[in-house]
DNA sequence: CTATAACCGAGACGGTACGTCACGTCTTGGT
DNA sequence: ACCAAGACGTGACGTACCGTCTCGGTTATAG
């Protein structure tokens, strides 16, 4: 079941690994993600293609780690949401900044990359999950749940579907393009999720 | 001075751009989108290249066509909803229909690779909605209408949020394989739509 | 028996042959045989890899078609060998003129490449066999039946052995440097080849 | 200053070097000259790469040296050539038996690995010249000469050039494929430069 | 009797070239 | 004019080896 050929993961050349990462990352951002080529990254980090080959199994896993490292660093207690007592306030602030952030061109690309990705490969999709989606995930959670101890939520409110009425149309919207992406939208979007998890 | 290359829509060989979409179709299912070609499509088209770069300006553009092609014939009234009277019911046997539709791994390929296309494609995306997601649309737009008038739905409702917020997590779920998909799903995402958007 | 792809040899470009040819020549020339790459040859004819991948099988014989042109163009009448009477006299002028080839640098690295070729392909061998060699060969046999007309020669003698004890040792000096290569060894093989098939 | 590298020919590893000569011998055998890799020669021998750029300076001198292995060992008396008296009987039985020798398939391989890599590489060819070449070469000689003590040969013969005119137009068939390569073709070289260099 | 310097196995590394695939353009001959 | 066929220049693929460069580990003298 292991696979066939397995390079001494001790050995790796740092270097070599985030020169690879970067470059993937630039070159996303310079020429999306269709037109990027192994070959320009390896030049661009100053590698051979085996060293990337070497260590990562398609383009996509490339470019996945490279967007993944830049949600690293942040790990853990960093990405708590605001707490102010208001759960409606708070989160139109959450969904205002995140519409602000998707109109950012500087993050469409690698976005919609890392969106390509994964639709595409269940395995990504999985590690996806795993790394960048939980831990914030969980931490959106954990303001829900405190409004819920403050009675402005269900006390059974299903905390997942919550989330997922919240901010799935939203990233419909800006992955299809099938609407206005503005804070009108995000506050309408509050306003329904929670009247349909209100308390009674 | 005119533009370089007008071909005479009158003269297109019917056979061959039937033969194209169908060769097309057929790939994607048997290889997926990412390893379809121009050149397979042309040989299992029994057609030359150039036969569809004349008329298609770009692969995803192919893969669209073919794909639009199978909502077609059903255009305009087949595509009502039921109406029982009982919103909660009939939605529910819609969406749990579409659920169903989204386990069919027939439709697995197709559907991943067209939106693997719209995303990265806002041109194709707005095809996309104009002829493809728009009646749809209209079609459940209509049985909403029906329910506000039954007092079911609040008179003014956001019925674009409304279809928003009952299928993109739907959607979201199935793309990026984040959870269950299933009538219990289905049917929790119904009255959490409801809820929101019930009259009072 | 037939090969899996035949391209079509009506449509080739006489362009791209010539001017792979010339390349191929050229960059033996530049950096001998074994630095030579497909690659080096394809970028200086401006011409794509695939395009000699069509219509060569290996670098060998893109090479050995190269040097085989060179020798083309004078087929046939072209080759006669003078013919003063005096065979022992001619012969020296036809072995001084060999010896003086051999020593231009011009032709060394071509020549080595094609005996590199030779020697390990059988198929290469046998077309040089039939292009290249038989050709100057019946030349070289003719001055030598007129020889043998004039009682210069036993007229019983093995023509092809006669050519082969007169050149193979030249040959061998050049390919091994074993030993200077001059005109008094020409000489000395010239008298040597006579003696062993003199008339008697 | 110093030169920059000079292993420590007392150090070096006995074990290893014939393992590589080995392993170079037999991949000859298996693959030929043209595919042979070094880091074959390497996996094959269980040794680091670095070993053998240690001690030698590219595939060509490996692959001579292992050749070169093969001769040694009968150095010095052991190749004299027989002596019944009949020179010319004498060098029909040694040429038959190089016919003999050039027939079995075994040497195919590394003979025209080793031609090829004399041919172009002028070092290697003084070596062999030197190491594999000249003993042989003198005990043929030391025969001749006892046939120009017995009255069989001119006295003043040049021993040089009548084993060229004796082995080249043999090796030169082999190596071209030119000719049948038989006990005739040996009879009648002999008979030849028996011609060429008789008393008188 | 260490220690320290070389060789050694292994194999990661930056590269070059391989031979293949598909791209999108262009040309030819047939209908 | 459109079409099937496919040659062409281009560029990227993923693989094989190149020759160099660390890494421990193991000898085998020199202190």
């Amino acid at each position: 079941m292991a696979s066939r050929k397995t390079p001494d993961a001790t050995r790796r050349s740092e270097r070599s690994r985030v020169a690879i990462l970067t470059a993937a990352r630039e070159l996303i951002a310079e020429v999306g993600y269709a037109k990027l080529s192994i070959e320009a990254i390896a030049a661009r980090a100053g590698v051979g293609k085996q060293t990337i080959y070497r260590w990562w199994s398609s383009k996509g896993a490339v470019v996945f780690d490279s967007l993944l490292a830049l949600s690293e660093g942040a790990d853990g207690e960093g990405i708590a949401l605001p707490d102010t007592g208001d759960i409606e306030a708070d989160l139109k602030t959450v969904l205002r900044a995140t519409v602000a952030e998707f109109a950012d061109p500087e993050f469409e690309a690698p976005i919609r990359a890392l969106n390509t990705e994964i639709i595409n490969d269940a395995e990504l999709a999985a590690i996806y999950r795993e790394k960048m989606a939980a831990p914030v995930e969980e931490a959106k959670k954990e303001r829900l749940r405190s409004a819920q101890r403050a009675g402005q939520l269900a006390a059974d409110a299903d905390l997942d579907l919550f989330l997922e009425v919240l901010y799935a149309p939203l990233a419909q919207r800006w992955l299809l393009r099938s609407g206005p992406l503005d804070d009108a939208f995000a506050d309408a979007l509050v306003d329904a999720a929670l009247r349909a998890f209100r308390p009674e």
